[in-house]
DNA sequence: TCTGGGGTCCTAGGACCC
DNA sequence: TCTGGGGTCCTAGGACCC
């Protein structure tokens, strides 16, 4: 999908189509999510922090991210995919790869067929949601997901069979999935720039340069030999949540109760998922953004809030936190199905059950962390008793603006209101408008 | 207004076992 | 009494991806 959250925006809050859109974490330390190819042009990209993007494009639209609406509108989209083939590997809410081979279309594949599968696929993605794509088609993953990017936005790309190798030549080494800054340097100062210069040289090269996996990997996808299958339905291997505080955390009794707090949450998510882990990880960022993770794998899996928030604890009392905590987090991986480990009954009961220590937090003010003081956050879903549906544009300093518009609604008017005015209180978002059945 | 949150995979050293 | 050669598991850190 193309600036996936953003796009999403521009549809749901019609006064924004067209308009440069930040989604991202909108406190002290948010960085952007995702940028609108209106905002793009400004130079604002991914992970850039906010005030950069503030600096650079002050008159976009900077929004809290609506995971919810995301996750409904990604699941509208999954479902399309599934049509064309069973075989489809989600790779986050927005990418997915689908083997064509292995659906209704199979064996009747080619190039022409394929372009025209891409172009009604598309087609009802964008009917069913209002938001365009780019679509990649190839021989392999690693060629698919290039020609994805080859066209972006709005894009189709179907490499033919047989031409992989001039799509691949002449494209930079970070083309290459697995390439990121460090490989990019160490092969940079090796003097390999292209694929074509990694796919002319030796493996063993490669190898010493950057480990036996990377190596090896690294030559057989520079060669355009990828045989890598798409695979449906990949169990998770863990479960973590963190947060990143306004301000440092420098108090010990306040570190232990948003360890608490972070424990039960993922404990929360691990159940819901149906699943309990044996190794439970400690995550904490200092003041100055060094990084560690401490982490004690227990005899067996356990999804128990007590075990998991005191193994916290423990772990949490060997590190030195002096100086302060800008981010913890807390993770269980070694993951195991509950149900192979317990009865199918407790399974189901467990699930249900809802987590212990959530129910009974004191005073929900007091355990919030700070980077949600503020009571509205931008983009959020209200309604107002007189005027309706809306959103929230901004708010600070007593005041609260809220846009009245409705995904497929005219643009909305604004108005403003004390900060605390009881006719006015959030909502869920409403699903983006489908234009015709699909 | 320096640097999010949720993941995956790999490496390397030490413990431990046969 | 001067030192094997596997193998697995655990821990910590780092690169990378969206």
């Amino acid at each position: 999908m193309d600036a996936f959250y953003a796009s999403v925006e521009q549809v749901a809050k019609p006064s924004l189509a067209g308009k440069a859109v930040i989604v991202g974490g909108i406190g002290a330390r948010g960085v952007v999510a995702t940028a609108s190819y209106e905002a793009r042009v400004f130079g604002v990209h991914s992970a850039m922090s906010i005030g950069e993007a503030r600096r650079r494009c002050p008159n976009a639209a900077f929004l809290s991210p609506r995971f919810s609406l995301y996750r409904q509108v990604s699941d509208t989209v999954m479902e399309l995919l599934h049509r064309l083939s069973p075989l489809v590997e989600p790779l986050s809410l927005d990418e997915a790869f689908v083997d064509l081979e292995a659906g209704p279309h199979g064996g009747t594949l080619d190039t022409a067929r394929v372009t025209e599968i891409a172009i009604r696929l598309r087609a009802d993605i964008h009917a069913a949601t209002g938001l365009t794509c780019s679509v990649g088609a190839a021989t392999s993953k690693l060629l698919a997901k290039i020609a994805s990017e080859a066209d972006k936005p709005d894009g189709l790309c179907v490499v033919a069979p047989g031409t992989e190798r001039a799509m691949l030549d002449p494209l930079p080494v970070r083309a290459l999935p697995g390439v990121g800054p460090a490989t990019g340097d160490v092969l940079r100062r090796a003097g390999l720039d292209t694929v074509a210069d990694l796919a002319a040289v030796d493996e063993s090269e490669l190898v010493r340069l950057l480990g036996q996996a990377h190596g090896h990997g690294l030559h057989v996808l520079a060669a355009g030999l990828d045989a890598r299958p798409v695979v449906a339905d990949r169990d998770a291997k863990s479960v973590s949540v963190e947060d990143t505080f306004a301000t440092d955390l420098v108090d010990r009794e306040r570190i232990t109760r948003e360890l608490d707090r972070l424990s039960a949450r993922c404990v929360e998510r691990l159940r819901a998922a149906g699943r309990s882990g044996r190794t439970i990880v400690l995550k904490l960022r200092r003041y100055d953004f060094s990084t560690l993770t401490r982490s004690e794998t227990l005899r067996g899996p356990t999804d128990d809030p007590t075990v998991v928030r005191e193994t916290i604890r423990r772990l949490a009392a060997q590190v030195d936190v002096t100086g302060g905590v800008r981010l913890l987090g807390v993770g269980v991986s070694g993951l195991a199905d509950f149900a192979q480990q317990d009865l199918f009954g407790q399974a189901v009961e467990a699930a249900a059950e809802p987590v212990e220590g959530i129910d009974d937090e004191p005073d929900p003010q007091e355990v919030r962390p700070d980077p949600v003081l503020v009571s509205w956050s931008p983009g959020q879903d209200v309604v107002h008793d007189e005027f309706g549906p809306g959103w929230v544009q901004g708010s600070g300093v007593g005041r609260v603006t809220v846009r009245f518009e409705v995904p497929g609604s005219k643009p909305g008017r604004v108005r403003t209101f004390p900060i605390a005015d009881p006719a006015l209180t959030a909502a869920d978002p409403i699903p983006l408008p489908a234009e015709s059945a699909v």
